[in-house]
DNA sequence: ATTGCTTCCTGAGCGC
DNA sequence: TGCGCTCAGGAAGCAA
């Protein structure tokens, strides 16, 4: 699923479509593009793209009519470029369609992912809230620990929301609490000074070598070229029998979701 | 305020 | 071979 290592990737992939022309988008799949643009504007007349940038796990493109493009991919959306007139896979849900003959497909067979289109002073509800980027600087060791107090809900279940710190899913949560050493169903407010800073250091240093293999391809996810990302062969324990140093990985539920972790090396 | 459960959806994998 | 069942999970919405 795209966490922010793969929507981090779509979107440096996405740096082609600036300068482009939208002629007109198309939904293929009724309920996949939600317009929240005044009932006056064309929608023909779209603009150039200026800017394409992530936040959390967001995609945002900007136009030169201030409009803003909000795109998720959810679980099994894919972002892809491609000629005018190639064939649509299965489950295409959505076009947007450029005047140099390119068109961006989302690709998505669960249909969970969203396209949204916004004045550019509007933004989803989820944005607004959303937590620190984290591989920005107010996201810290201290933030992290600050969090944490007074907080009974599982470590795992926390670093999961977005409004605590942006971009994590499931398949990096499992990570970096392995690379912390710390078990999922820790409560938040048991974590110590040291374990807080190591867990800082896990996900900063988990995210940055996740963006630099490409992201993790487990399933759907792929570049905006069709092409699978790398990292999935660094994972420790997502998915895993075994943990590197040979312990049997122990799986539990949490949050609706599979949590992996080592009974032995998490503590 | 915080926590946790349910819902949305379809393909893959499994047992029989 | 093919059927039916279970599972995968991000985030909104709601209940406690």
């Amino acid at each position: 699923m795209p966490e922010l290592p793969e929507v981090q990737t779509v979107v440096t992939g996405l740096q082609q479509i600036v300068g482009k022309t939208i002629l007109s988008w198309r939904e293929l799949r009724s309920g996949t593009v939600l317009q929240h643009l005044p009932s006056n504007t064309s929608a023909q007349h779209l603009g150039i793209i200026k800017t394409v940038t992530r936040r959390g796990k967001y995609i945002l493109i900007t136009t030169s009519t201030q409009i803003t493009v909000v795109i998720h991919l959810r679980m099994t959306g894919r972002l892809l470029m491609k000629n005018k007139n190639a064939p649509l896979a299965k489950h295409t849900q959505a076009l947007i369609q450029f005047q140099d003959n390119t068109c961006l497909h989302f690709v998505d067979p669960r249909t969970f992912g969203k396209i949204e289109i916004y004045p550019h002073d509007q933004q989803p509800h989820a944005l607004q809230v959303m937590g620190p980027e984290p591989l920005e600087s107010a996201f810290n060791p201290a933030y992290l620990l600050a969090l944490t107090r007074r907080r009974t809900a599982p470590i795992k279940n926390l670093i999961l929301n977005q409004s605590v710190v942006a971009g994590l899913g499931n398949i990096y949560v499992c990570e970096a609490l392995y690379r912390a050493r710390i078990r999922p169903q820790r409560t938040a407010a048991s974590l110590t000074l040291p374990e807080a800073k190591r867990l800082y250091q896990a996900i900063v240093d988990l995210l940055a070598a996740a963006i630099a293999h490409q992201g993790t391809t487990f399933s759907d996810y792929r570049t905006i070229r069709d092409q699978s990302g790398n990292f999935q062969q660094f994972l420790r324990v997502y998915h895993k029998n075994t943990c590197p140093e040979g312990h049997i990985i122990k799986i539990i539920r949490q949050a609706g979701r599979s949590s992996f972790y080592c009974p032995t090396c998490q503590k």
